[in-house]
RNA sequence: GCGCUCGUGGCUCAGUGGAUAGAGCAUCUGACUUCGGAUCAGAAGGUCGGGGGUUCGAAUCCCUCCGAGCGCGCCA
């Protein structure tokens, strides 16, 4: 990566002129950033380090600046001119010979372009979704998917060993279980035509209607006429069976599937869950009050009160299961743990951090994205979740009527700390108004230049041995310029976990590409043989840089649109 | 009331303390003897919610006010 040759390139400059007496020694320390200048008139690359160096040391920028310059060591390296501008950047140019031979470096490397490791010998575990099984997936949900996968592939591309889950909310002590049961069951009695209602606090949706009918046809009357002892468990077990069923096909029609599905009851059933409440109560973070168990929640992360472990009648909270299952997460051994939750979910982050502190874990080897809302609009009318659909929209609906590569896009456009919102006529559309097809077109285009170039049976010349000095016009210089950027996005992306970072960045490449296409035929009559082939290696080159990054979205590369 | 998040062109959104705040859509003007026009070139459009502060420099950090969303259970 550039970044990586320019740097020490500038901390070698600053560290001669320090001992030359251009710079005091406490130059040393300051912090500066090197990084792609944002204005193509200001050149290739640009650092603030003389503007740092001059605050802290009481020093004229430009003076700090041209200390810094006289002392940089440019010989054999890729950097071809530099200047000092504005109030005291230092701006690089590069040689073109280093922005041509991209094309090798990509085509050697293919797939695994823009890898890095960054996060080599850590193991992630990252946990997403985990809708409890009252409902189907819902578009919210979604974004948590696609956030969530595209994370998983970002951190596998920065070296990480990553594993995914989704956590059950199964327990039979749950009061929505119980309800969600409960309302099963009325339908059930509907469906066998008799009189019930489901309960006031019930999950209405008509999903539970068509469950129904399934049960009845499958096990006629028996249900109902189970003892009262076993037909509640009866009825739990089977919503929560089916209820399953429906979330995981609904993702994987979205083109997310995890690793592991967790069971919460596994971890009652293990008793997991107890021992993790003796642990922190012997760690001394509990109390009793009202007949219940009280962790210090206050106390440990500052939550606004104490939470309930162990309820009175003796069952324990979700709090407590929650802790022992991240108690769990770590004793797997994997490193960093990395949650998405909803926004409306912010206030049981304090609940969990305690939890894993009482329990002797590093919380901050926790981390918790929030994810906002998405609101879908038709026409510029907001879309409302039905009463049917329990007052969610199903993702499964929005998959059906957009497509799963501009459902995961759209989801992934945005950054998700902010609410997003999109209109479903626009994504459907299959038109320049949509920017998923604008990322995919870029791919396609690659692939039909060089498709070309197949069926007119020529010979592929691989980019090492094409005469790469030919691509010299500014529009493939800028090209190259802007796929030398790919393995730095992808580790941003990694580090701020802001898999949106990519679909702004695929804009700017496919940008670079299609005026590179306006100006630089490769397959017309009188383009020389040469010029044609360095053309054709960097179509492939871009070809690769595109698939990559839609792969570290999960959306398809097509070949033809 | 307390807490968290967010206010950026008409709309949807980028913008890790840096240079003249950027894209897309919509609007207007151009480019088809097409290596795929799902493209490209250009125009117009901004008190970055308001006001203070920190600094060489603030959309970004701090304070305050206004506005929006979400959360404040022995529910998950």
């Amino acid at each position: 990566m550039i970044i990586d040759e320019l740097e020490p390139l500038v901390r070698g400059a600053v560290e001669g002129a320090c001992q030359a007496g251009a710079l005091p020694p406490s130059a040393r320390d300051c912090a500066y950033t090197v990084e792609p200048a944002r204005n193509r008139d200001h050149g290739d690359y640009t650092t603030n380090a003389a503007l740092t160096i001059a605050s802290a040391c009481g020093l004229p920028p430009r003076a700090a600046a041209a200390g810094i310059v006289e002392h940089m060591a440019l010989d054999g390296s890729p950097v071809e001119t530099v200047e000092i501008a504005g109030p005291g950047f230092i701006n690089f140019r590069l040689k073109s010979d280093w922005l041509q031979g991209v094309i090798v470096e990509i085509e050697r490397a293919g797939s695994a372009y823009g890898h890095n490791i960054t996060m080599a010998g850590h193991r992630v575990l990252l946990e997403f979704v985990s809708a409890n099984p009252t409902g189907p997936i819902s578009v919210v949900n979604g974004r948590a998917a696609a956030l969530g996968d595209s994370l998983r592939r970002l951190f596998m591309a920065s070296g990480a060993e990553v594993a995914t889950e989704f956590y059950v909310n199964d327990a039979l002590n749950s009061t929505q279980i119980d309800l969600l049961a409960a309302s099963l069951e009325a339908r059930y009695r509907q469906a066998l035509g008799h009189e019930a209602e489901v309960p006031a606090e019930g999950y209405q949706g008509d999903y539970l209607i068509r469950i129904a009918a399934d049960l009845a046809r499958t096990y006629g009357a028996s249900l109902a006429e189970l003892p009262d002892a076993e037909r509640p468990d009866r009825f739990r077990t089977l919503a929560i069976e089916t209820m399953l069923e429906r979330q995981r096909q609904d993702l994987a029609v979205f083109g997310v599937e995890f690793d592991r599905w967790f069971l919460e009851s596994s971890l009652y059933e293990s008793g997991a869950v107890t021992s993790a409440i003796e642990s922190m109560q012997v760690a001394g973070f509990t109390y009793e009050k009202d007949g219940a168990v009280w962790l210090r929640t206050t106390e440990l992360t500052g939550d606004d009160q104490d939470r309930v472990l162990v309820r009175s009648d003796e069952r324990a909270t979700y709090v407590a299961a929650d802790a022992a299952y991240h108690k769990d997460k770590f004793d797997r051994g994997f490193t960093d743990l990395v949650n998405i939750w909803g926004a409306d979910h912010h206030g049981y982050v304090a609940r969990l951090k305690a939890g894993i502190k009482a329990l002797g874990y590093d919380s901050d080897r926790c981390s918790i994205i929030l994810t906002q809302m998405i609101l879908l609009t038709r026409d510029g009318e907001l879309v409302k979740g039905s009463k049917r659909a329990g007052d969610v929209i199903p993702l499964a609906d929005l998959v059906e009527e957009i497509g799963r590569d501009a459902s995961r896009y759209y989801c992934l456009l945005t950054s998700y700390e902010t609410t997003a919102s999109f209109d479903l006529e626009v994504a459907k559309r299959e038109s320049a108004d949509n920017p998923v097809y604008y990322a995919q077109y870029a791919h396609a285009r690659c692939s039909a230049v060089l498709r070309r170039a197949e069926e007119s049976r020529l010979p592929e010349v691989n980019a090492s041995d094409v005469e790469r000095s030919l691509l010299r016009n500014p529009k493939e210089l800028e090209l190259l310029r802007v796929l030398a950027e790919y393995p730095r996005e992808v580790q941003l992306a990694a580090e701020s976990k802001a898999p949106h970072r990519l679909t702004a960045y695929v804009r700017v490449i496919g940008q670079a590409l299609h005026q590179f296409y306006e100006e630089c035929p490769a397959l017309k009559d009188d383009v020389p043989f040469p010029v044609r082939d360095a053309r054709l290696a960097l179509f492939r080159a871009t070809r690769t840089v595109v698939a990559n990054l839609l792969g570290l979205l999960g959306v398809a590369a097509p070949d033809r649109m």
